[in-house]
DNA sequence: CATGGGATTGACT
DNA sequence: GTCAATCCCATGC
């Protein structure tokens, strides 16, 4: 992604994440399904303040905060805001585009819609785990690459976020309209 | 130091 | 629809 672009408001960011592509090795994929968590609202784990888990949330835009859900899976999200704000973009769905047999491999599956269709589905399938957190997503091993600016600009739907127990009000989740690789409950519409 | 809950998934009824 | 698996760490005593 061009400098910069990371260290904007989260929600402008979850948005506009929305068609890129991120890559780890040989696989990659669309990215289909975003969620912004902010500091200044209960369900983000910066909400509670600096904590030796969520220090790379208050880190510099642009790097990789990767945590343990539930005990079993790792999930990926891109910090976001200045320096000093703990803020970050989950990735929670994409669409595989390149080493589809290696995702099919890890995930022991082989339909396309169930490879990446959620938070915990795509780090497994593209090997992303607990050691990447704090890299860059612009230098890797894991990046996130932009959509061609030639390219059609993504039409995006906005709903509530997924999961969580806090906030649930705000609507922070952002999915490719009518995309069949994105995490369920799928957002109305 | 003990405890409890969580940004989930997959197997099973 | 229900439910267990499993681990990090925030919180409270």
């Amino acid at each position: 992604m061009r400098k910069g672009f990371y260290g904007r408001d989260v929600c402008t960011v979850a948005q506009e994440l929305i068609g890129a592509v991120v890559r780890h090795g040989e696989c990659s994929g669309v990215i289909v399904e975003t969620e912004a968590y902010h500091e200044s609202e209960p369900a983000c784990h910066a909400f509670a303040g600096r904590t030796a888990r969520t220090l790379t949330l208050f880190g510099p835009p642009g790097h990789a905060y990767v945590y343990r859900s539930y005990g079993i899976h790792a999930l990926l999200n891109a910090v976001a805001e200045p320096e000093g704000v703990g803020a970050a973009v989950l990735i929670r769905a994409i669409e595989p585009l390149e080493g589809i047999e290696l995702m099919r491999e890890r995930r022991g599956l082989r339909a396309l819609e169930d490879l990446c269709s959620g938070p915990g589905k795509l780090t497994q399938a593209l090997g992303i785990g607990l050691e990447h957190n704090g890299v860059s997503l612009a230098t890797g091993p894991v990046v996130i690459v932009a959509r061609p600016p030639s390219s059609q600009i993504p039409r995006t739907v906005r709903s509530e976020r997924i999961g969580i127990t806090k906030a649930v009000e705000l609507d922070w989740r952002f999915s490719l309209a009518g995309s069949r690789f994105v995490s369920r409950p799928r957002p109305r519409g």
